[in-house]
DNA sequence: CATCTTATCGAACACGATGTTCGGTATTTA
DNA sequence: TAAATACCGAACATCGTGTTCGATAAGATG
């Protein structure tokens, strides 16, 4: 990729993290990004389809982080199914943590819909397993909605109450309510 | 009130209605709504200040129906706790299933956002008491925020799903999930 | 019925944001 | 050094918004 390319977006996703601190995602025109940036307007749209898709973007590559350390359960160790979830749960709020300010910043308004369908996605697909072993007389997609639902609400809360509460906490206690 | 007021108001609602089951909102634009609603231009917005006013207003009278007919439990009945919030939550949905095409229509999109504040705000004026009445070992706010979050996520899904399974049976399995 | 009030109409307007185009310039890569 | 390609940025067409205002029509009032 061209050393010019790689400039351009970093300083894209830079005047982002740094306009995302004082207004959320829908009150940014595409010109405060290109202004931010220090670019010029071709360029930008050369980048990017619309300002959409540069969210879109954003919250793939992110969530790609928080959840690209392996989360999958270690077999070898003998952590029964429940301490097991707790981990990779409390592991996933440590990462989303480092990104605190620009999650903030996309989940208050309308734009909270791209976050939250990604996070579901990259959830259920970490945990897929662990939801199957818990077992309740419901349908078994009605559990999944449940599971992955409440929990992704928990978190919301979580970053919106200003994530005071310890990710240690926060997932011991929606446990709790999950029982 | 004028019955002019009255006509125009009402063609707005109904052009509204309409055109939310061919269109999701952010897409439909204030002169879409005047066309279909067959009135002028700046009748409109001497009626709302914008698009999302009148999402806000309708939002709000359609909770206030939702939750219209007396969700208090009823003190003379001797129904236990989950009992008495299993008839209520039900009764939500019954409610709710009489405007489904409107919210499924709302709920597609970025405006999920007033859907759900409405919602949220309307179910925890309802069962503050029967929240209170659980007793889990978290904080008070995060049992508040798990079981209203929890609930309307699983509406969200149930309506999302076309409604499909019965009031009776999502409250149910709702419960199930909360023990 | 007569009159006063008020809602509606709709064309015209100013404004702001979007996304595209294109010729020229600067930077990479080979 | 030369060819390729990314960037610049002004100009443009387009679209949706929300406002204004004089004319018209309908309702309320007595």
């Amino acid at each position: 990729m061209d050393r010019r390319q790689q400039k351009t977006r970093t300083a894209i996703y830079e005047a982002m993290t740094k306009l995302l601190m004082h207004k959320k995602f829908e009150e940014l025109t595409v010109q405060d990004i290109i202004d931010e940036a220090n670019i010029g307007r071709s360029t930008f749209y050369s980048h990017f389809e619309t300002k959409e898709s540069l969210l879109d973007q954003m919250c793939n590559e992110m969530f790609a982080h928080v959840f690209s350390h392996d989360l999958t359960p270690e077999k070898s160790h003998d952590f029964s199914n429940t301490s097991d979830i707790e981990a990779r749960l409390t592991h996933v709020l440590w990462h989303i943590k480092d990104h605190g300010n620009n999650i903030k910043a996309i989940m208050g308004g309308e734009t909270e819909e791209v976050f939250t369908r990604y996070f579901k996605d990259y959830l259920r697909n970490a945990c897929a397993q662990s939801i199957q072993d818990i077992d309740a007389d419901v349908p078994e997609e009605f559990k999944e909605q449940f599971v992955i639902g409440s929990f992704v609400e928990t978190v919301k809360w979580w970053i919106g109450d200003g994530m005071t509460m310890s990710p240690e906490e926060t997932v011991r206690n929606y446990l709790k309510m999950m029982r």
